[in-house]
DNA sequence: TACTTATATGTTATATTATAACATAACATT
DNA sequence: AATGTTATGTTATAATATAACATATAAGTA
């Protein structure tokens, strides 16, 4: 079961999240013949800044920040949308948001943890889900091309540090 | 597996899917003290109208043209927020579209599995799958809470008549 | 080098989805 | 009838996303 929980959930250097998911994209770029322009390498950055994801006007607002000039959205939804492409990172629909890919590079059907209360999201490749769906799309006849799962709860931080839901208003 | 693929997929009498889900809608609202008004039963039966998910927006032109009055998209949303709440239809994140739910009373969590040539949405309750879900949650010490699960792919009916995805797009 | 093509970005406007805020109406209970 | 509760009407606007067209930059070719 391929996953970044635990990166996600706990204390880290995150730092060396972001450079490694940095090396990977250009890698990755380059095999593909595709260019990793400053824009592009920029909002693939900020998606990385935190294991939360970020919507586009947020990511609008932080990317004029960076570069101190005004962005526009298409800007923002055409390195969305570059990045979509290459897998380097993940729309999560139920949120209207978006997140770095921790493994780019391995062709996985994507499940994601999502935390109530923080608001972090871990992705993980479990292959007994796959086979799950495969075979519920089997029974029906259905002949599945690509699926969204999106769990919500609370991350194991959250829950050891005893915030229920109800508390969680307070802040 | 609880499931109306076979319905979703199939020629059948519609006519018997909308009054079976209003007597459901009914009993419901009777059982938990809420009114089902002529603006939650009209919506309702608009999203029974045929296995495909429809827009708010389409809902609010289906809506005003039926009470041949203008609609305001407050009005749609309050009625699908009560209909949510009831369990009475689904909303699809990856569609921003909302379905009628084919068994609202029993306790589950849905799958969706959603006809990339023809719009149509079946909902399957899967045991199996619940099971995984949650094995991968307590794996990452994740307290589940809910989820959503939107599988994307081609019909029996589509795949039978041999549509192609290109060829689809001809249409 | 200049020419051409393709790719990427800038810019303006607008479409689509959803909610806030406040006013009014309908209904139920006293 | 008076009151409180729930539902609806109305206006405005927030939040998310894309269309359409202009300009610039890069890459390949004569």
């Amino acid at each position: 079961m391929l996953t970044n929980s635990r990166l996600v959930h706990q204390p880290h250097d995150h730092e060396r999240c972001i450079n490694a998911a940095l090396t990977r994209a250009k890698g990755l770029c380059h095999e593909r013949n595709a260019k990793l322009t400053p824009t592009r390498e920029a909002v693939l950055t900020l998606l990385w800044q935190s294991h939360r994801p970020l919507g586009a006007y947020q990511v609008q607002g932080q990317l004029a920040k960076l570069l101190s000039k005004p962005i526009a959205p298409p800007t923002v939804y055409r390195a969305i949308e570059f990045l979509l492409g290459l897998g380097l990172i993940h729309r999560l629909a139920s949120l209207n948001a978006y997140i770095g890919c921790p493994f780019p590079s391995s062709h996985h059907s994507n499940l994601f943890m999502i935390c109530n209360i923080c608001g972090s999201a871990a992705e993980v490749a479990d292959a007994a889900l796959n086979e799950v769906l495969q075979s519920a799309s089997d029974k029906a006849n259905f002949d599945l091309q690509n699926q969204s799962v999106e769990l919500f709860g609370r991350c194991p931080q959250c829950v050891l540090n005893n915030i229920s839901d109800e508390q969680s208003h307070d802040i």
